[in-house]
DNA sequence: AAGTATCTCGACTAATTAAGTCGAGATAGC
DNA sequence: GCTATCTCGACTTAATTAGTCGAGATACTT
């Protein structure tokens, strides 16, 4: 019903640890792969596209990885999935909201439901920053 | 990022259909999928299903079709997604909730979040009636 | 300068899920 | 008995997502 795909768990527990690691200098993929069980051929593929988002740098060569650009803080869920989505139009997010999909022109009885909806929901992806989360695996012990 | 899948639009928009319709007798699949734009087949299908949640029935020949077993009020977008997800356990509704998905064991920084993204999308859902639904469509003329 | 560990890039394949179709049967009314 | 409807299960197709691969570029180390 609100399934995230795989590609978008792995990119928000990639950024996870990176924020983990913030200011200790390049992460490098595999160590990510291995930390957060992620395929990591496929998670290439995910930061590399990461790093359009502004959120993130990489460095090659020996000591390289990925780094984040903004303390944890100042990152949020809804910056990087919203990010993932690419799609300008903000209605897409939500079914029945772009124009391709409904066959009544988003003017049907569902639209007041699905704008509240998408107000919710990103309400608190905006809501949750990485440092949040890294709190909450603090909490945890 | 939530999307409902076609199968399930295509339930709520049968069911609004349907509770258009409440009180006047059976309404026909081939009607229903005309008005609401749905492939008939499909759409058979979808309302068979549906016939085991209790909330709506059907009738058989020539004056056969569906129809409502409560009216329009008492039945909410909530019942119809929760009976087609048909998972017993809520957690599954929401991401890396379910243990078979979450390589952690639900046991990870993230958990909160999605625990807040469940109940405030369902806060809506459980929160729109077809009635409302109804409403909506007088307003839009 | 050579070597090696890393990221980079684009194309490719595999796996999974969702969407949609079909034919034959059952039932209700005329 | 005829016809319009729902019923049921299996099937097919289409779409999307997940994941892989090989060859190249870069940065550090010695």
């Amino acid at each position: 019903m609100i399934r995230t795909h795989k590609r978008e768990q792995y990119a928000l527990r990639a950024m996870l640890e990176l924020a983990k690691n913030n200011g200790k200098g390049p992460t490098k993929i595999s160590e990510i792969a291995a930390a957060q069980a992620i395929p990591l051929r496929f998670l290439e593929v995910i930061l590399s596209q990461l790093k359009a988002s502004g959120f993130v740098n990489s460095k090659r060569g020996f000591y390289g990885g990925y780094y984040l650009l903004r303390s944890p803080d100042q990152i949020t869920v809804g910056d990087i999935l919203r990010f993932l989505q690419g799609d300008e139009d903000p209605a897409h997010r939500v079914s029945c909201m772009s124009k391709a999909e409904c066959p009544f022109h988003c003017d049907c009885a569902f639209v007041p439901m699905w704008k509240k909806l998408n107000s919710a929901v990103f309400k608190i992806y905006d809501g949750t920053t990485f440092q949040d989360l890294l709190n909450n695996e603090r909490l945890r012990r």
